[in-house]
DNA sequence: TATGAATGAGCGTTCATTCAT
DNA sequence: CATGAATGAACGCTCATTCAT
């Protein structure tokens, strides 16, 4: 009967809003600015979000479900895969890698928005929350390879989670203020050869040295 | 431009200022609280300082002049050193992060406001150039590393630093919270230990690794 | 300008009218409060009534006219009904007070708001209007009382319509708030005694002053 | 040293506050209104009052307060005076009755102002407390003239107290909007003539009558 | 020079009213 | 006719900055 609601109405919102939070951060938005690039009046922007602040909550709060859900497809840490399958564990990673940075290139203003907290005061606490939440989830899976005998049995995983975390946090900081997207496999290719060293227990690195000691055997044809 | 009278009001108001800053950023932070807080008037903020901005980059522009200096303070890297000094030059390296990182405990509150981008829209640059900074930093650690023999030859020194520099960003950011001072030198070894694997060379390694792989030796082989 | 289809509509409307403008005053009212509570749309709203003033406006004047046929239906001031009838008139006066009371009683909820002007600025004029007719009113009897010598020949009509008048607003202010309805018999039997005394000639309190004085005739002379 | 604060500030405003809020009331009352009738800046309002409705509040609270004092400088009802000095009673209260009303006609504005309510939802329980004081203020006068035998016995001075201040009420709300100031001594003359009868014990009445039946006498001479 | 009163642009939010369906 | 989504003018309040003293 009355007049449909324009079903692009909150969309499109949203997405002005995202790209004004993301230039002026949420301070610094004007929600005239937001209606303006949507297109829409100031009243629209009242009927679908209670408030400025309430906008860029659901920003980000569906940017960190949807990159939960992202952590959670990993694929789960069956107890006793032993070492023998080290190889291509250590390829399913990378690979998991590639797939969540994907993700993080295919929302690089979101992400580089909660990556700054929201250049707000109030909303630190977002960033916070999420940092630990991927920090915990390396360390589960570090704790599970200990358990497994596939990282050092003496990695002090506190530790050892926040500076992988924190590698893997500023490549995505990096990333996201690209033009171009890098090559994620070869990134992630590197960054393992890089980080494994340090992390792997000595019956795993029996078998991944010599790939790292003599790169181009695996190239050799 | 002429010299202000009383050299202590700026000084006051600058200590004023970072607290506020750290406690609301920039955008949330109102002169009338630093002014306040200092005991001046705000006409004397405006002596110093040429907006709340103008004193906000002074205290960041500070911190990072302040943080390089204690960077460029790092021993500098002699050519020729060779792998004989490895395992000097790595207990040196401890050291210096010990004393950077003692560093960003005692000014953990503009160190936190800093890496939090000043919680504003107006300074991200500051951070990302900060970030930048003390990523080419390591990065020219590393190429001299790979150089000298001792990193190896095949390392992405670009992405090396940015995982390295990642690592320790992360660290800093978490330490910033902190209620208490961790174990500083406990955490440098082991984050050593943690990250050198992945990039010694296997020259350096045959060096190191029995230092690390000391925990095996208490395993039967 | 045509009949609108749903005359229970523009019912419902009104009803949830008033109870909002009571509740709220015209002001602090909100339309969609309006019709959220009659369970109809905005555009029903606008289909009845031009505006929220509007809609105030029919609801007032609707009181004021049944208030205003409810004094009409006083018995009509015949000339030349002497002094004769003063008791009975006195007492066809109570009855007539009680049935006006009785009506602001069942209307209390406007009846309220008219006497606060409808917490509003804009229409003041109505309670004002609304008060001076009650003293034309007033003052009409009185004269009228004058001339048949019921009242006092040296009466200032004027001033004493005033008082009467204000006497009778400020009983019906105070009942408007009420929980529960006073006993409106005694109250106006009171009322009249209180009142009575001052107005009426001494003719006539030849006559009343036995009523009146009958407490004192439990006193010993 | 500082630019001195304008002295005149808060009472511009105040007094610009008032005319306002009398003209619009308190919700229709635009700041901008009012900072603009003074000659002073929006950020000058709001650095003497916290918001609108404290303007409003300050203004009404000032005059209730003003009044009160009014109300109490009254002559202490003194117990045991007896009938004897009931002329010179009625004559004082004249007396302090065109006292009131003269400052009531003084502050006409803001009087008017109280009356309605402060044309607002938010403040209609000032003008409620402010009847009801007075009207307490009423009742004690009464209940101590019936005490000491001035008011009859059987007076429902509750009733009695509702109707007088009624009365009185409604000849300030009359006079509040009148453009020229009644002659009050006339007008409490008549007034306590009217209502005196109704309330004055038969003693007095045996003093009091003469003066009201034959009001020549007095002015014989 | 130092003060803090004064300024006024700026922005978030509300809500009466309109109008496409 | 009925609906309720959309509009946008309006207004309260904040706070960086200025400036009279």
């Amino acid at each position: 009967m009355s007049r449909p609601a324009d079903p692009h109405a909150k969309i499109d919102l949203l997405r002005a809003a995202e790209s004004v939070f993301v230039e002026h951060g949420l301070d610094n938005a004007r929600v005239e600015d937001i209606t303006g690039r949507a297109g829409k009046s100031k009243g629209a922007f009242y009927l679908h979000f209670g408030s400025k602040e309430d906008a860029f909550r659901q920003i980000v709060e569906t940017l960190i479900a949807r990159m939960a859900s992202c952590l959670d497809d990993t694929p789960p840490l069956v107890d006793g895969v032993g070492t023998q399958g080290a190889v291509e564990l250590l390829a399913a990673w990378r690979e998991r890698d590639v797939e969540i940075f994907e993700f993080v290139w295919q929302n690089r203003g979101v992400m580089r928005l909660l990556l700054e907290g929201g250049k707000s005061a109030a909303f630190g606490y977002l960033i916070d929350e999420f940092a630990e939440r991927s920090r915990v989830h390396t360390m589960r899976t570090l704790a599970w390879g200990v358990r497994e005998g596939i990282f050092r049995a003496d990695l002090d995983v506190e530790l050892a989670s926040l500076v992988l975390s924190g590698a893997y946090d500023r490549v995505a900081r990096d990333m996201v203020k690209r033009q171009r997207k890098p090559d994620l496999t070869k990134m992630f290719e590197q960054m393992q050869r890089t980080l494994m060293y340090g992390l792997a227990s000595p019956a795993i690195r029996e078998i991944t040295d010599p790939l790292v000691k003599n790169p181009r055997s695996r190239r050799s044809r």
